[in-house]
DNA sequence: GTTGAACCTCAACCTAGGTTCAGGTCAAGC
DNA sequence: GCTTGACCTGAACCTAGGTTGAGGTTCAAC
């Protein structure tokens, strides 16, 4: 384990991300708790590769609580894999529902920049059952 | 206009709507204040329907501000299209941001179902300029 | 004339992912 | 020894779109 030497700013900077970020993943226990001098916080460098790790798992679509669950089992031995597959095959299906959501807007906002109707309660867009509206439906059945 | 003889609970099982949304929309002007007897709402059948319009209006990605602008615009006497295809030519490249970054994000999930590394710090799916993450990155220059 | 369902208002609460603020400490340069 | 910048904690605040709860009234039936 490397030297905690880094200040939080410096953490940041690195990452990329901002300081009160920081200190919102250590009190959610997405980081370890860091070491201090008189005080303040040291970090090693592998926390900048951990910010790193944190931002791609939430660019790709991981809650932060769905995040410590990965970090904390990988902390704890088990292989990457395991619980990384296990998360993205739970996180595959409503990424997909959410891309068929938004084409479905897509293509009812499409067809409303060609609307001429001169009023609301007339316009097809607005009446249930015509077709670029029926995608749009949340899931209600279960 | 016709009779305002509607209760609140009618309304809402009508258009599928809570009858805590229809006294939010209330408050927050996308709906008229209604007429009371004894202090108790009365709505007219015509407000089924504009619960429907902001129903299909929010399943479109509007936000209620947005419908709002739309109700008031066409509650004014502006032909609906004009409002319309305004807000829908403004929404439609937000929309088309979110597809893309979901459609990221499904790449990189897929990807994660079949990945068998035994730690983060060294799976290519976390490290940066790999590229089914680069499109996940959001938009930091504007 | 009383019960029970449906209604009323106003305020507080909820999620998620942080940000901001108040009030105080620490470290380095002059 | 004083200033300045970076840091600390804890609590409050933010968005969006409502929901929930407390405490009180009205309506319809029996």
């Amino acid at each position: 384990m490397a030297k905690a030497e880094l200040r939080i700013g410096e953490v940041a900077e690195r990452a990329g991300v901002s300081i009160s970020a920081i200190r919102f993943y250590e009190r959610q226990g997405l980081l370890p708790r860091p070491e201090r001098a008189g005080g303040q916080r040291r970090f090693s460098p592998e926390t900048v590769q951990r910010l790193r790790i944190i931002d791609v798992a939430k660019q790709a679509g991981f809650s932060l609580e769905e995040v410590r669950t990965l970090l904390t089992s990988t902390d704890e031995g088990a292989p990457a894999h395991q619980e990384l597959q296990a998360l993205a095959s739970r996180k595959l299906p409503e990424i997909e529902a959410l891309i068929a959501r938004a084409e479905s807007m897509r293509d009812w906002l499409t067809a409303a920049t060609g609307c001429g109707c001169e009023s609301l309660e007339t316009c097809g867009l607005f009446i249930e059952a015509t077709e670029p509206l029926s995608g749009l439906a949340e899931d209600r059945s279960g």
